[in-house]
DNA sequence: TTTATAAATTGACCGCGGTCAATAATGGAG
DNA sequence: CTCCATTATTGACCGCGGTCAATTTATAAA
């Protein structure tokens, strides 16, 4: 039978979490080493692999987390009533996914879950992303051709393009902000 | 001043490219090794460092053509007249494109040209597919609220989505094509 | 042909993520 | 308290991408 949870074992992985946190504050995301958060943390190698898969474990659950909070604060804001609005309530969710090219690659490799059993931070972040986007869209005159949930997977979709188009080169003279007006405007929007 | 490119050099590439294809014939994308093509070409491991920046960039390469093997069949046919039509005939692309799940991370990653002086195969390929994408929509009796070319990044957006939403153990249990025409009706031809 | 210079190649070496057999700490049963 | 099965920790080791000073090879000029 299993046994309860060691208190060691909490301990071990706040401090390899708050070692972690510590040098990103530091130097960024991509920046962090596990060599460098175990030895901040006070803890061999082997630890670290032993409370987390993988290095994307970790980047996993911190960046989940960041999303998270980004997403309490626009569930707490009432629903927008213009696409303006709309744009406006996601830049800073836009703007923390798109602050490191290597955030938003860790995003994107986490945003669909592997298997069922294993449905990842950030990867709950999107469902939980979806749904507040369609409870936006209910009784609101956007789109009468289409379900909420269909709306909402297209706003998502639309997001992650924006936020494509902020690390392109070739795209990148045009405001995030005004970008997503646009597609927005556009897919909730028809002037048929 | 600079000299012309040595035979040697070409040689070299090739040999590269050509060790790198077959590994990948035999075990996929992601099971290449830089080791196991410098020796299959019979080079240094620096050689292959001082042909391409990284592994990455002799990936952009490889994918980068296939998916201009792809574009060149939709631009040899004729412009789709529905929305079915066009899902069908843009899934051999998306087929390729989610074969594996590491060549869609590397295209995600490519897909943007970090440098407009450094545009990479893949990053070309986007351009490329927009461009055939805008011309099917031109004289087509689609969105007239919307520029082609808007419509086309919408298109792309939509294709990304999809193929995300193959690697997703929540959704995958649609049929990419079925969801490409969802979408593509939605995006397309909005029934207000 | 010889020489000078640029270009291509080499392979030992490094950084860093990840593994695993050995060891140590923990906590319940007797 | 003692014993021991379970769980946590350790660190030497490996795989593999990537670097770079040294060496070899190609080519234009003399």
């Amino acid at each position: 039978m299993a046994r309860a949870i060691q208190q060691r074992t909490l301990q071990t992985r706040a401090k390899l979490v708050e070692a972690a946190k510590a040098v990103i504050a530091e130097d960024g995301y991509e920046a962090m080493r596990v060599e460098e958060v175990v030895l901040r943390a006070g803890v061999a190698k082997g630890t670290f692999f032993a409370h987390f898969k993988d290095k994307d474990a970790l980047m996993d659950l911190l960046i989940g987390a960041e999303i998270d909070r980004h997403l309490d604060q626009l569930e707490a804001q009432p629903a927008p009533e213009t696409i303006s609005d709309m744009a406006a309530a996601m830049m800073p969710l836009v703007a923390f996914m798109s602050c490191e090219r290597y955030v938003f690659d860790v995003i994107l490799r986490h945003s669909g879950a592997a298997a069922n059993a294993e449905i990842g931070p950030i990867a709950m972040t999107f469902g939980r992303h979806t749904d507040i986007t369609a409870n936006w869209l209910k009784n609101k005159p956007f789109r009468k051709d289409l379900s909420a949930e269909l709306q909402a997977e297209g706003v998502q979709a639309f997001v992650v393009q924006a936020i494509s188009l902020v690390f392109c080169a070739l795209h990148n003279a045009v405001d995030p902000q005004d970008r997503m007006e646009t597609y927005l405007q556009a897919w909730l929007l028809p002037q048929t």
